[in-house]
DNA sequence: CAGTGGTCTAGACCACGCG
DNA sequence: GCGTGGTCTAGACCACTGT
């Protein structure tokens, strides 16, 4: 339990004070690595690793070419779980911007588990991303079976997505919803496509939804920036007649 | 979206795959790093940054002074969002060993913020990091007002939790449970005591519990390994007189 | 082009675990 | 003491961004 201060995290300290109290403020530049490690006196290897640092807090971002700078919000996006249809981001809709993209597949090994379907069953696989400013922040997939896809008024699910901007369930058929969610580092395609580092955790959720029936009526594959977002979910217990829902 | 293949990244991928094929197998000891960076002709600088990779994906665990080994098992435990006091844990209640300790203490910015709270206003703190086997699996650090510690036969809240070894919400009186999930980096005191790497991401979930009255009851901050634990959260839908509880 | 970050090397020295 | 991983150096060379 006891601390061994290393070179890299008293640098990581000392700049992420300055960043907090304000010396550097959001969406300046830092000093070049080459001239920080100058001012600290330590080579450019110890002082990229206290850079990894406060990009893992999310303080920092990189930009190859460019440089390091501060980041001005953070934590402010939620995704918020269970039927977060009713409007997590209305507020924040002006500045979204989000780009679809339907595709019609099959279902493969844990595909096909997830969705409870034969493998080789036909999907249609909707991909979206969406950004808030420049930088993008959630990369959705979401599944499902081309035989439900009729059921409701989803002759064209790509419109239906963009008119609700969220990641409404699909079908508002479902029954229950259940949510997986892990912390994990992301593939090299999801870094990219968030244009996060590879050193950056992601907030992954598996969605699953079913109907009153039991049947799985869509999987989703959601990835945030695990520095940019939050999930919230929240339980109402139900007591005697009083009964809530989110 | 291309990838530019850089050697630690294509070194990673060889040791996965060795891995995940079983030509290396669980709690086997890979080659040191001296002989790995031998065999693939690189810099031990090199050669660690691949196996970094492996370790936040949580296939490989260093342990300094004897070497990197292969995991176990990979994503088996859950943590139950909502009233997982529902029994997440009973099946393997028999490898678990809780630690407690109760504290008195006051509630200073943050904390009186969750709470709802005035500043200063006492609080009880249980701590309890729970074990599977060797290695930690867990951090909780629950927060009850003072003032409310009596309100269930809940005297001895330390006795209580250990008759309970879950994270169970303390009081069954709470009508609503809000639970903020977060992907980030552990603080170097969340690192030691779950003896995972400072690189690797925590799953950190705060919770907080109120009764009917909208009061909170308790605030729970809980860390679990990124590449260990999963979190599940499931909402019902209220579908007329059929109504659904977890 | 100049300036930035990204990858990598071939070492050195320190801290930990174990016999 | 010996072998392990942990930190660090002082460079080299490549890739990206701007002018």
């Amino acid at each position: 339990m006891q601390n061994v201060p290393s070179r890299h995290h008293d640098i990581a300290d000392d700049i992420r004070r300055q960043i907090t109290t304000g010396r550097i403020k959001p969406g300046e530049r830092l000093p070049s690595e080459s001239g920080l490690a100058g001012q600290y006196k330590v080579s450019t290897a110890t002082l990229r690793s206290a850079l990894a640092m406060l990009q893992g807090e999310g303080l920092v971002e990189k930009i190859h070419g460019k440089g390091n700078f501060v980041r001005h919000r953070l934590r402010k996006i939620m995704y918020v779980g269970g039927w977060g249809t009713l409007d997590p981001w209305t507020a924040a809709e002006a500045a979204l911007r989000v780009t679809d993209r339907a595709t019609a597949i099959e279902a493969h090994g844990h595909l096909a588990g997830l969705l409870r379907v034969p493998n080789g069953s036909p999907l249609t696989e909707f991909v979206s991303v969406s950004y808030e400013g420049d930088s993008p922040h959630s990369l959705a997939r979401i599944y499902v079976p081309r035989d439900l896809e009729r059921t409701k008024a989803l002759g064209d699910g790509l419109s239906y997505m963009r008119t609700e901007k969220s990641f409404a369930v699909l079908s508002p058929l479902s029954a229950e919803v259940r949510e997986t969610v892990s912390a994990r580092p992301p593939t090299p395609d999801e870094a990219s496509t968030l244009r996060i580092n590879p050193t950056t955790a992601v907030l992954a959720i598996t969605r699953v939804a079913a109907d009153t029936a039991g049947r799985v009526v869509e999987a989703a594959l959601l990835v945030f920036p695990g520095d940019r977002v939050d999930a919230v979910f929240t339980t109402h217990h139900v007591i005697n007649e009083r009964q809530t829902q989110g």
